[in-house]
DNA sequence: GAACACGATGTGACCGTGCACATCGAATTG
DNA sequence: CAATTCGATGTGCACGGTCACATCGTGTTC
C-alpha cells in the first residue's frame, strides 16, 4: 500500500518526494530552481521526475499562485492572412516566455457573440488580451461588462497606450501618393468595415493624402474585407467609370477589383491602377503582380505580447512606430487619359 | 472582519454562501444544477452570484475533477486558409461543448519543433489532440514520446480509426478525371509536401486516376504549398513543355503557376489547363477563375471535434466520409494540340 | 567558546472546488 | 403510528502545488 501510485491519477510531486527521499517541498524548490539545494539532491529529484515521467499539474499551481499565465486573443477574421500569421506570431512569443494562449473566434460581429467570446476568455481567467476584431464594439462591451484587464489591440492609429503603433495611416498615404504621383486624379478607396479601427485609420490616410494634394476627394466604399465584395464593388463602380485608380483597403478586395475590371474588358493597369493593402504572399503571383502596401503581420504579432507582458509584468514597453512599406509590382502605371 | 472580501482575490463559492446564507456545497449544487435544490434557494443564490459577479474558477475545478475539458491544436500552417478555416469551426464547436482549445503552432517541422509543441500542449494536460501538421512525423514523435491521447487527424485516406475520412483521393480523382475529359494526355501534377497525409491523398488519386484511364504517368513535383513554390515550379516546367495541362495540389500554388504560365507568354486555359485543390475564397477571382476541388474546412473542423469528443466521453462517433465537389471554373479547356 | 548567520531541508496551512457521507424533516408505506 | 424513503441541505476532506515558518548543522565573528 506504500506504492499506491496506480490510482490512475498522474504522478505528483509528494510522489517524487517519496521515491527521492526528501520532502514535497524539496521537489518543488528543484521545479523552482531555488538557489539553496545541494547538487546532487537536485539530481537525484530530477532523476525520480524522469522515471516517472513527471509533470508539474497546471491547474494546481494556478489555483495557489492565481496567476494563470494565459493571454487571450479575441478573433474575428482569423481565416484571413493577415490576422493568422499575427496570431501564429503572437502564440509562438507568448509561448517562448512561458504564457498560454487561448485564440476564442467570434461567431458574429453583433454584441451578444462579442460577449460570448470575452466570456468564454474570462471563463479562464486570461491575464490579457489582445483584440483582432472589431474594436469598436469590442470596446464598448468590454467596458459595460466592467471588466479591466491589460489589453492591446493589434492594428491602431496609436491613440491609445494600449494600441499597438503600426503606422497604418502613413501606409495608406504611400499607396495613395503612389497613385498620385502617377498622375493619377480620380481615385476611389474600397475601404474596411468602419469599426476595424485599421480600416478606419487607412481611410483616414488617403483622404488625408488626397487633400494634401489638392485632389478632389471621393466617397470611400465600405467594403467587408472579401475578394467577393471588391469584385460586386468594382462591377458598381465601372457602370460609372469615372476612374483611373483605386486604393483598397486590403489585397483581397484588390483581387475581386482586378476581376471585374478585367471582365468588363479592361486592362490593369492600362486602364485602372489598382493598390492593395497588407502583401499576403499571394499578392506577388496576382496577374498583374499587385502593388500593395506591406505589413509585418509577424512583428506585429510579437510587439502585441510584448507590449502586454509589459503591462502585465508592470515594466513599461515602448511600442516604437512600425512604418510600412510600399511594393511597387505591377497593378500601376500612369493614367491613359 | 466578516467583509474580508476586498483581500484582491476573486470571489469564492464560499463568499456566495455565505451571502446567501447557505452552505458551500449548496453553492456548488445551483453551479452545476443538481436536481433536489429548492428554486427559491436557487434563486437566492444565483442573485448573489450575479451581485459579485462570481465565475467559478476553473483550475480548482480541473485540480479536483482532474478534467481540463481542454483539447489541443497542433498546427503547421495556421497561415492558410483551410487550416485556419477548420481550426476557426473546430474552436467553435469545441466551445459550444464546453470545452477549451488550445492551438499551438509548431516553429518549424523538424523533431524538436514537434517535441516542443507536444510538450507544451501536454503541459496543459489535454484531454484530446487535432494534428494539422505533417501528419507522418508528428505520429512518429507522438509514438516515441510514449504518450497515449485520443486524437484525429484532420485530412486523411481513412485508414486510421483515428481519422477523418475526408475522401482527398476522390476529390484529387475527381479533377484529374476532369483533365482526361477534356482531352489532356499529357498531365503534370504538382504534389505537397509528402509528410502531409492529404497531399500524398491527393497525389495517389491523381496516379489512380491516370492509370484507370491509361494515360501514361509523370514524375509528381513535390511543393510545398505555397504561390511562390508553384510559380519557380512553373518556370522549370516550361522549360521543356510537354504537357497540357496541370493538377495542383492546392490553390495557392495554382496561382503561383499560372502566373509563371501567363508570363511566359502563354495562356491560361488556351495552352495550359489548371486545376487547383481547396477553393479557397479567392480562387473564383483568381484570372482566370479557377477551377478547383472544394472542399469543406468549416465541416471539417466541427468534425475533427465530434469525433475527439465521441472518444473522450467514450461513445464511438460515426466518421461518414466527406466527399469533395469538382468546381468547373475558366481555367480548364481542351487541349488546343 | 558563545552568539549568530546562513545554507539545506522539512512541516503544515492554504488556494477554490467537487465528492462522499451525514443530517434532518416531511411524505409515504404497511 | 413506527419504519422507511426521499428531498434538501450541511460537514469535512482531498486534489497538487506554493508559501511562510521552523529546524538543524556548520562556519564565522568577537
Amino acid at each position: 500500500m506504500a506504492s499506491d501510485a496506480q490510482t490512475g491519477r498522474a504522478p505528483s510531486i509528494r510522489d517524487v518526494a517519496r521515491l527521492a527521499g526528501v520532502s514535497h517541498q524539496t521537489v518543488s524548490r528543484v521545479l523552482n530552481n531555488h538557489p539553496s539545494i545541494r547538487v546532487e539532491t537536485k539530481a537525484r529529484v530530477q532523476q525520480v521526475m524522469d522515471d516517472l515521467q513527471y509533470r508539474p499539474n497546471r491547474a494546481a499551481r494556478v489555483l495557489v499562485t492565481s496567476r494563470t499565465r494565459t493571454i487571450g486573443v479575441l478573433a474575428a477574421a482569423a481565416t484571413q492572412y493577415g490576422p493568422a500569421s499575427s496570431i501564429q506570431a503572437l502564440e509562438k512569443a507568448a509561448r517562448a516566455e512561458g504564457y498560454f494562449v487561448n485564440t476564442t473566434n467570434l461567431d458574429g460581429t453583433d454584441r451578444a457573440s462579442i460577449e460570448r467570446g470575452l466570456n468564454h476568455l474570462l471563463d479562464q481567467a486570461v491575464e490579457g488580451l489582445v483584440v483582432i476584431a472589431p474594436q469598436v464594439r469590442v470596446f464598448e462591451t468590454f467596458h459595460d461588462m466592467n471588466i479591466s484587464l491589460p489589453f492591446v489591440t493589434l492594428q491602431s492609429t496609436g491613440t491609445t497606450e494600449h494600441a499597438l503603433s503600426v503606422d497604418q495611416i502613413s501606409g495608406a498615404r504611400l499607396a495613395t501618393r503612389h497613385l498620385i504621383e502617377l498622375g493619377h486624379r480620380s481615385i476611389y478607396h474600397l475601404a474596411g468595415p468602419q469599426d476595424w479601427i485599421e480600416a478606419e485609420a487607412r481611410m483616414h490616410g488617403f483622404l488625408t493624402e488626397l487633400s494634401a494634394n489638392d485632389v478632389p476627394a471621393t466617397a470611400p466604399i465600405l467594403g467587408d474585407w472579401t475578394a467577393e465584395f471588391g469584385y460586386y464593388a468594382g462591377r458598381e463602380l465601372l457602370r460609372v467609370r469615372d476612374f483611373t485608380a483605386i486604393f483598397s483597403s486590403n489585397d483581397q478586395m484588390a483581387l475581386g477589383l482586378i476581376h471585374a475590371i478585367r471582365e468588363s474588358g479592361l486592362d490593369v493597369p492600362r486602364d485602372v491602377s489598382v493598390v492593395g493593402f497588407d502583401d499576403i504572399p499571394e499578392a506577388a503571383h496576382f496577374w498583374p503582380p499587385l502593388t500593395t502596401v506591406q505589413q509585418d503581420f509577424g512583428e506585429l504579432g510579437r510587439r502585441a505580447i510584448a507590449l502586454l507582458l509589459g503591462n502585465i509584468d508592470d515594466q513599461g514597453a515602448s511600442p516604437a512606430t512600425l512604418v510600412p512599406d510600399l511594393i511597387v509590382r505591377k497593378s500601376t502605371a500612369r493614367p491613359a487619359f
